[in-house]
DNA sequence: ATCCTGATTTTTTTT
DNA sequence: AAATCAGGAT
């Protein structure tokens, strides 16, 4: 090692590291498993692990695959690589699974009978194909969602079963139902030149298992592959890995050799207490049986924390102790004991957003910074009621997940016009955007169209040039078609992809389009698009067009930072199709931070505020229903384990659920602390609804006990009855203040009690029900 | 083809 | 409480 020219640099990099994480940086060649407890310096044994790789010459940047879990977490490791080595980590391929997949994709396309330029459909797509494809077979859809469906089938295709091997299997009349759509919905994608996010994945797979020289290629390519968050992996992706690096278990499938030859060079990073993503497909097994199918694996456990106190680890530490199977482990830190774990009972959702938010101003007073405090819950819907709170006491925050920008409907139009000009093929884009704005192309024309490119099996945008030849097409409509084929044409021209119906595939045909960002602008415009939101004269409308412009800044963007002549529409709508909403965390902005606990994944608080622990909400009703317990209670864990030094745990006696108030019992996550970690006034031990929880009491019985306490308080959905001013009482053009959407301006009144409200803060309009919704004159 | 109204549904978590 | 959807009116 001392004839390495990076000697000093190598002994750099091991400073600091503890015995086994050096162990874990400094493994050679073969497969390993780093167990990675909750803020053991994960990050930085796998920073350090890749810098390692380079310096020692085990590997060139471009030999390293290196997978995280979202695009953020693969932002911020090159960034850290990159201080590490001095240098660019060019070359390397730092990304998600589903990035790596839509890459290799895009270079080997034609194998799999794809054109490069196929279309990735994100989930909303994927429902609205699911659903042509159900009424298509004739399903009854009130009885069966289209989501529903979609998850079978997703679930599928993460087991990597095509619609043929998931009908071998069916078991019960709604699999065989979906059975019959999922044929469907595959003819259709494959017809269509796209790929839903599963097929990423499975379509990977079946290039690397059908084309043994493309498999060679990659594994050669990539000498060394690491993956994080490894407890997180689905079937898919552990097939793929076995493809990649060879090895692995000798899986007993039918038909297709199962067992492959290859380097081994894996190393996994994962910890199976914080395996949280079970309803996506990702299975535990995985991680937990890494040891049998790499029998020669050497295991490295990483226990010290260097994060929380003594106190939030023990909690911790006693919570999973409740789950069976795991790996042993047990986190210890230095940290010392730390404050007790604060636990407050509050009388309802409100109540308890203004005590976090009272906490919050009090931290802050005492010299805390709004980005070390975290709140978290469970599910999105919660974010609301804090957001409300934070509003009224003037507290900046920011909201991680919800409704993402990618997901707005107007940004989504833009993307599926860009996704028509690469992917003519493209029906789900079509149909968006065909009429809209609308150009008096209804659902019967539209149908024609689609029928007759169905029948002559043409593309979509071939059949619509030829408006004329659509049997049944109405005069107008054949006009109307004829008119947007044209612009859609000068805007392929202008995207630099040939002329008519194009969907060649080979090289780099289009290539010398004009930038992304000039081409969103050009479409925006010549489409009438923005014209039509203008016209439209409203504050909702004057809000989408400024998403829009945001849109073509994105787009400029990628532009100035791209490489010249490589099909850059192609490479954008990979990117954008791909991105996630946890990806747009910001740090150090003076802002609160509010999320669901599975975006907390990952990420560390000094404080943290874990809300709606009840049993129902957290652990979730619907969790409990499909027995997924202990899921719950590793998704508590991460919770926990988020706290760096203050770990607040709250949950309310009512919630609003729907309409109606539910009385929720106190979470049983609560009651598996140990209680001498816990600082929580007295008073609340004694509570009906606690002593309920011990003996068991039913729902309703508390419900009913709590009532005694308060009579009248609550009988139906009273509770929120507070003096209102009648809807009549608005008048048109009155300030108002809304709790959550803040101040806005009445600019319609309409019967039934119904107010329209245009809201300056995002100069939203929203319709709102005087009566009830929390507006107030200003 | 488009608009309007009433009914239904929504709340798991996300690449 | 609010968004979405289907069916019917225009």
């Amino acid at each position: 090692m001392s004839a390495n020219p990076h000697a000093e640099h190598l002994q750099e990099l091991l400073e600091g590291l503890n015995e086994p994480q050096r162990e874990a940086v400094t493994h050679g060649e073969g497969p390993l498993l780093i167990l990675a407890g909750a803020g053991s310096g994960k990050t930085r044994v796998l920073t350090h692990r890749l810098a390692y790789l380079i310096y020692t010459d085990q590997a060139q940047a471009g030999e390293i695959l290196a997978i995280t879990f979202t695009n953020k977490a693969a932002r911020e490791m090159s960034e850290r690589v990159k201080r590490l080595l001095g240098r660019d980590t060019r070359g390397m391929w730092l990304m998600t699974f589903h990035a790596a997949c839509a890459r290799i994709l895009r270079a080997e396309a034609a194998r799999l009978g794809y054109t490069r330029q196929f279309t990735i459909y994100d989930q909303a797509d994927s429902r609205r194909l699911t659903k042509r494809s159900a009424d298509a077979v004739g399903v009854d859809l009130k009885r069966f969602t289209p989501a529903a469906i979609h998850n079978q089938i997703s679930a599928a295709k993460n087991r990597l079963r095509a619609a043929a091997d998931y009908r071998e299997t069916v078991a019960s009349p709604f699999e065989e139902m979906v059975a019959d759509v999922y044929d469907i919905y595959e003819r259709d994608l494959h017809r269509m030149n796209a790929m839903d996010f599963d097929d990423l994945l499975f379509r990977t797979v079946n290039l690397l298992e059908l084309f043994e020289d493309v498999r060679e290629r990659y594994v050669s390519t990539f000498r060394h592959v690491l993956v994080d968050e490894y407890q997180d992996t689905n079937h898919a992706q552990y097939r793929l890995l076995q493809l990649l690096v060879g090895g692995g278990r000798e899986a007993p499938a039918r038909g297709a050799r199962t067992s492959v030859t290859g380097h081994r060079n894996l190393a996994v990073v994962g910890d199976d207490s914080q395996s949280v993503y079970g309803f996506r497909g990702a299975d535990i097994k995985n991680i937990l049986e890494f040891q049998d199918d790499f029998k020669d694996a050497r295991v490295v456990k990483l226990e010290q924390n260097y994060r929380s106190t003594q106190t939030i680890l023990s909690a911790a530490n006693a919570v999973i102790a409740n789950n069976r199977g795991g790996i042993a482990k047990r986190l210890w830190s230095e940290l010392g004991q730390g404050d007790q774990i604060h636990v407050r009972v509050l009388e309802d959702e409100h109540a308890e957003a203004r005590f976090v938010v009272g906490e919050i101003e009090r931290l802050v007073d005492e010299g805390a910074s709004r980005d070390e405090i975290a709140v978290l819950y469970r599910t999105n819907a919660m974010s609301r009621v804090i957001e409300d709170a934070l509003v009224r006491k003037e507290i900046a925050y920011q909201v991680i997940g919800g409704t993402k920008f990618y997901e707005r409907a107007e940004i989504k139009d833009a993307i599926a016009y860009l996704s028509l000009l690469a992917n003519p093929f493209d029906v789900v884009s079509f149909t968006r955007v065909v009429n809209s704005p609308r150009r008096g192309i209804g659902q019967t024309s539209l149908s024609r169209v689609l029928a007759h490119a169905e029948a002559l099996g043409v593309s979509v945008w071939e059949a619509a040039s030829r408006p004329e030849e659509v049997p049944g097409l109405g005069a107008a409509a054949i006009k109307a078609l004829g008119r947007f084929m044209a612009t859609m044409e000068e805007l392929r021209k202008l995207a630099g992809a040939p002329p008519g119906d194009g969907g060649e595939e080979e090289g780099e045909a289009s290539s010398n389009g004009v930038p992304v960002g000039d081409l969103i602008e050009a479409l925006l415009t010549q489409t009438g698009y923005i014209e039509a939101l203008k016209a439209e004269r409203t504050i909702e409308a004057q809000g989408r067009i400024e998403n829009l412009q945001e849109l073509i800044e994105v787009g400029h963007e990628f532009d100035a930072g791209v490489a010249e002549g490589q099909d850059t529409l192609g490479v954008f709508l990979q990117q954008v199709a791909l991105v996630a909403d946890a990806d747009t965390r910001t740090d150090d902005e003076g802002l609160v931070t509010l999320m669901t606990v599975h975006n907390a994944k990952g990420t560390e608080y000094p404080t943290i505020f874990v809300t709606g622990l009840e049993d129902g909400v957290f652990p979730h009703s619907r969790a409990l229903e499909e027995g997924a317990l202990e899921e719950e209670r590793r998704l508590f864990y991460v919770a926990v384990t988020r706290a760096m030094r203050e770990l607040y745990l709250t949950h309310a006696r009512r919630r609003a659920a729907f309409g109606a108030q539910t009385y929720g019992l106190r979470s049983r996550f609560l009651d598996e602390i140990p209680s001498d970690l816990l600082d929580e006034p007295q008073e609340t031990m004694f509570r009906p609804g606690a002593i309920s929880a011990r003996v068991g009491l039913s729902r309703a019985a508390s419900a009913a006990e709590l009532g005694d306490r308060e009579p009248g308080a609550w009988s139906g959905r009273a509770a929120g009855t507070r003096e209102r001013p009648a809807a009549s009482s608005f008048r048109l053009g009155e300030d108002v203040i809304h709790a959550a959407f803040g101040d806005g301006v009445v600019t319609g009144v309409e019967p039934g009690g119904v107010i329209v409200v245009r809201f300056a803060d995002d100069g939203s309009e929203r319709k709102l029900m005087a009566e009830y919704a929390p507006v107030s004159r200003r």
